[in-house]
DNA sequence: GGGCCAAACGGACCGCGGTCCGTTTCTATT
DNA sequence: AATAGAAACGGACCGCGGTCCGTTTGGCCC
């Protein structure tokens, strides 16, 4: 019986082996990372490491941003299961406004712990990554309990994009603004966003 | 004699081949964008086109971005002229609001057409160039103008983001969405900023 | 003009991302 | 258990960005 429920699953169901490779490169990558740097996290390194051939690699994962991207969802996974089902204020529970401001301190530091991943990953550019867009979602979402009204889409990504690699990047290694700084003015954006 | 007003040029001056080759390499470049696009611009092929060697290229440009920079940055500088000293409601003379609306709709409509340079040459990272400091600059002036108090070069920023390619390639590519929604949207957001 | 030296040049060379295709391995079916 | 065909594998191969270093050239001083 080849598929038993095949239009629910959707999932084509990867070959046993294959699946074995792809959780062998996703944990070779992941300790490349952790262990050398992004810098050292070459396709062939990843490859030998996982004990596969560099072929492997890429139809795995199409090519090493999409390989970087995949390492950089694990950790996101976390971030998000704690928006969703940790503690207030990150996660629910709190007044909306309390949660936005976890919310962007939350996600100010994440990115500039995992600039160099997220930037191998494609940074700005890919932004149809799940991770980025539960990202808008949520924040979609807090901007909504808080009465925005408008194009919430729009102010959303606009809202996020002060929390992305290259802007933060600017602001504190560049301009060398502490990280309270850069909050606050985050918040003062959120607040006349808000206040509408 | 070597050199009669050393510190005021400032510029280590160039050797004359050296400059005969700057130029050459840049209009080879500027040729390839427009009659290949991007994707052909080859470090190789910008050598060969211009009658030098590879080496040279890359002792003029350090990198393949540097030469994309190096290109847009010649037509930014039109973008340019035309906001210090051209007509209004783009140039001066016009009321600041008008301005602010002529800077978004103009940065929008030219970031849209030199996407594919404006990728090659780094996009949103290495945004040290001195073409986005002057726009960040001048939508300061703008805000200033306005009124607007506050981190005026963190609101700078973070209102000329949802104009980066990124963004906009999201908005207008990924989701279809019309330019004039775009537009509205930023403007809207630009609305909550100086109403403060 | 001749000679000196810093600066510029050029192309062989390297490493890595990405492709290709002949070979191997899984799995559904009988 | 045998088999067939699809899927996965692996590593040789290619092109390009970037480096290196021996050679050439332009500019200044005598």
């Amino acid at each position: 019986m080849p598929d038993l429920l095949p239009l629910l699953g959707d999932e084509p169901s990867e070959r046993s082996d294959a699946a074995r490779n792809r959780a062998a490169l996703l944990a070779a990558g992941r300790d490349l990372v952790a262990h050398c740097g992004t810098e050292a996290v070459t396709m062939e390194a990843v490859a030998e490491r996982a004990g596969v051939g560099k072929g492997t690699v890429f139809r795995r994962f199409g090519t090493r941003e999409g390989l970087m991207a995949a390492v950089l969802d694990a950790d996101e996974r976390e971030w998000q299961a704690a928006v969703i089902s940790g503690p207030p204020p990150l996660g629910p529970g709190a007044e909306p406004w309390e949660r936005l401001v976890a919310f962007g301190r939350s996600r100010l530091v994440t990115t500039l712990t995992h600039a160099d991943l997220i930037r191998a990953a494609g940074g700005f550019g890919s932004r149809s990554q799940p991770a980025h867009a539960f990202t808008v979602l949520h924040l979609r979402h807090l901007l909504r309990e808080l009465g925005v009204t408008g194009d919430l889409p729009m102010l959303a990504t606009a809202l996020l994009a002060p929390l992305e690699v290259p802007l933060l990047d600017a602001a504190v290694r560049a301009e060398d603004y502490p990280v309270e700084r850069v909050l606050a003015s985050w918040l003062d954006l959120a607040r006349r966003i808000t206040a509408g």
